[in-house]
DNA sequence: AGATGTGAAGTAATTCACAGCC
DNA sequence: GGCTGTGAATTACTTCACATCT
């Protein structure tokens, strides 16, 4: 269960989603063929994924939903509630809390931090928003590691350093400057002008 | 120049970026290692991607830098100006315009859309703001084929579907459902919770 | 009959490693 | 000597195809 690759492991979560949010109502069965068809994938790639599952489906019926949906939560989620720190609270940073918020019963945005006095002390979708200077602070008192940096490029690595000191292990980065973190550290891209550019070339191209 | 892979050109638009901003004062000449660490690949990695560029470092020097930015940006760059529809003008889509406001000649954001009619016949960084009914007529008029979609889950199909059939043939989507289009339309995912997800996963395993 | 799970095959992406050059 | 460019090797990822099950 530990040699997810990033691919399946972001697989199993977009799974996850769709079989929560976007299956016509009262579907109690899917199969492989259907879970493929709403994510783009082939069914080959989806039951490969679901291999590593802890649920097996049936030849005849294929995957019992609410089955398959508690498979991927013992999959995907910590045991306990993990808390996710987010630094900068620009419009990126309101985005991201706003739409996560509540998502997930055991993965929540818990504290956010700004540097703007005007934002600090108040909340952002009910999570409290602090000045970035309680960072290890807040950090050590959440036994928190997994952070979101949507600060502006030039603090970036500065506070990625701090969090890392912190014991945070996983970064999701939407700083335009590449992170320099030591090794046993997670750092996924969210690169939005990379991002951009390969599909303005794709479109040009493809 | 047409067999680039997608995670080649992100790579090669990241170098350039990298190049442009990220390089110390004055710095002339830079090696394959040197970028490598730069953007956290290999130097082999960074070598096998410049293959395709029409430019060659030399063994002793390594590569001009402004070299290397030409042949990076004739690879990448449409031969004029390649403008982008934004349409969603939440959080989301003002932070995007705001930092990629400017970011490249050729590549701009020229068109944003929203169906608030506060937001709408105002300007987000210089950019005008439509009403989505003026969807079609603009990017007709504009030949734009590239758009970024950060409207709500439940509108993106229909605004995706609206841009196919008026010509778009990229679409970089942070709408947080999977986007069905045809054949020949390339989609970059942006999802966010995917991202979240996999990076705490990684943050407890890795 | 028509699904699943999976070994085997096939592709794609990355790294190795070295000839050739400065 | 230390770099580049690149064929060859390796590793990672995806798909094929089929034995198996209901």
């Amino acid at each position: 269960m530990a040699d997810y690759s990033t691919h399946t492991v972001g697989r199993l979560s977009l799974y996850r989603r769709l079989l929560e949010d976007h299956l016509p109502e009262g579907t109690e069965q899917i199969f492989s063929h259907q879970l493929a068809e709403l994510a783009g994938a082939s069914s080959a790639q989806v039951r490969r994924d679901l291999m590593y599952l802890d649920y097996e489906g049936s030849p005849k019926r294929g995957y019992r939903v609410q089955d398959l949906l508690a498979a991927l939560s013992k999959a995907l989620d910590a045991p306990t509630l993990q808390p996710v720190a987010l630094i900068g609270m620009g419009n990126l940073g309101q985005a991201i809390i706003g739409f996560f918020s509540g998502a997930r019963p055991r993965l929540a945005i818990t504290a956010c931090f700004d540097n703007d006095k005007a934002k600090t002390g108040q909340t952002f979708s009910a999570v409290p928003c602090y000045h970035v200077s309680q960072l290890e602070a807040v950090v050590a008192r959440q036994g928190i590691i997994t952070a979101i940096i949507t600060t502006p490029a030039q603090a970036a690595q500065a506070v990625v350093d701090r969090l890392v000191a912190a014991g945070v292990r996983g970064i999701l980065s939407y700083a335009h400057v590449p992170l320099k973190t030591p090794p046993g550290v997670f750092v996924e891209e969210g690169d939005m002008t990379v991002a951009l550019e390969k599909t303005a070339w794709f479109a040009r191209k493809a």
